[in-house]
DNA sequence: ACTTAGATTTCGCCG
DNA sequence: CGGCGAAGTCTAAGT
């Protein structure tokens, strides 16, 4: 990894022009050829950068970034006024990223415990396939009726619509005329909630840890 | 900026858990208080980030990223095993990144031309506005029928939908009873132009550059 | 403050 | 390779 402080301007020209006037800033090369310009400020997204594959070339206080976009070409031109500082470094091989509590982690935590979507819910199957996607879990209730749970980490508007889509086609089954939906989420969005209402869905918050037993309820205060 | 090239274990918690084994990282503290974890590979995205606004504590070998998130707390969490190399620069102000091509340029273009989204075809008014929100471009063909344009960078079966819904409620007035639609992108999607034609849209892929004459079109090559 | 829509979205999975 | 959906999406604009 190489980085260098410059002075510099920047221009991009490739799914869109953009251009960097002459200011000091942060220069990153990266081994498998990704660049990145960033400034003091702005938080995790540089200003301007390239991903791999690159081809760099150095020129006269010039440095090309090119790539093969299509038919076309990406360009990034970093025109370098001052070099302030310049340093180089091995960092060797990444070792792998761990996630926990994405949407998957979700939906397994409910396939384990559908009766926190709603009391006496029973899992049928996860990714119950239709026409229009699978439905994260179907299930059913304490009477035996069908019901569609869709799962999301942020329940917006479009979760909605996707649950109702999934409703649309599985009513056409007669066996499944009568099946209810429900919106599961560890956030729920008020419009979401409001859209739920008016379409007659269920609509719940869930707690990823809770759900796995890592947190009590807090529901014990006056138990002692 | 402070850079920090280090031998490093992450852990950050928040919206999801998520973990990095010790390796050699780079990570960059910037001056409004952003830290970003680069490895030396994996594009433009830091494995992992805080954006500000932050608290910063340093202690015996770690360093500890704070941020208020609601009723809760975002942490990172930086076990620095070794410390490679350490450098520390002054940036100063950023002068503004300027962006060219994005889609509110395209539609200024295309209400400056409608005719390249259809022979014929005259600008009644921008950002018609409807129930579902306005649409891009309403327009009056050559027979003066009314005309809807959906303006997107890149066409998909989403703006396909958005134009169809626009559609809907545009001819429930009887006066726009007849309205047509058309969809125009700098790319069409396969799926999205089978759609169209499906429904009966328009559907066009513009060309920002040749809009705005700065590209000849490539129609000339047997004029000579 | 909240919501919506765009982004050089990026990224990963699956066909 | 394209299509689809998730993302700690982020970010800016409108209300």
């Amino acid at each position: 990894m190489r980085l260098v402080v410059a002075r510099c301007e920047v221009t991009y020209s490739g799914r869109l022009n953009a251009y960097l006037p002459e200011a000091i800033r942060l220069l990153v090369f990266k081994a498998d050829g990704s660049v990145l310009v960033h400034a003091d400020s702005g938080g995790y997204k540089p200003l301007n950068w390239m991903t791999p594959p690159t081809v760099i070339e150095y020129g006269e206080g010039m440095i090309v970034v090119r790539k093969r976009a299509g038919r076309s070409e990406d360009r990034l031109e970093i025109r370098l006024a001052e070099v302030l500082a310049e340093f180089e470094h091995e960092l060797g091989e990444e070792a792998g990223l761990e996630k926990d509590g994405v949407e998957r982690h979700l939906q397994e935590a409910l396939a384990g415990r559908p009766a926190s979507v709603e009391i006496g819910l029973r899992l049928v199957r996860r990714e119950w396939p239709t026409e229009v996607g699978p439905v994260d879990l179907m299930c059913r209730d304490a009477r035996d009726g069908w019901v569609a749970v869709e799962i999301k980490r942020v329940g917006t508007l479009e979760a909605v619509e996707q649950l109702s889509r999934y409703l649309e086609v599985l009513r056409r089954d007669p066996a499944l005329a009568e099946c209810r939906g429900i919106l599961a989420a560890q956030i729920v969005k008020p419009q979401a909630r409001t859209l739920c209402e008016a379409r007659l869905l269920g609509c719940v918050e869930v707690d990823l840890e809770l759900l796995r037993g890592e947190r009590e309820p807090e529901l014990t205060l006056f138990t002692a």
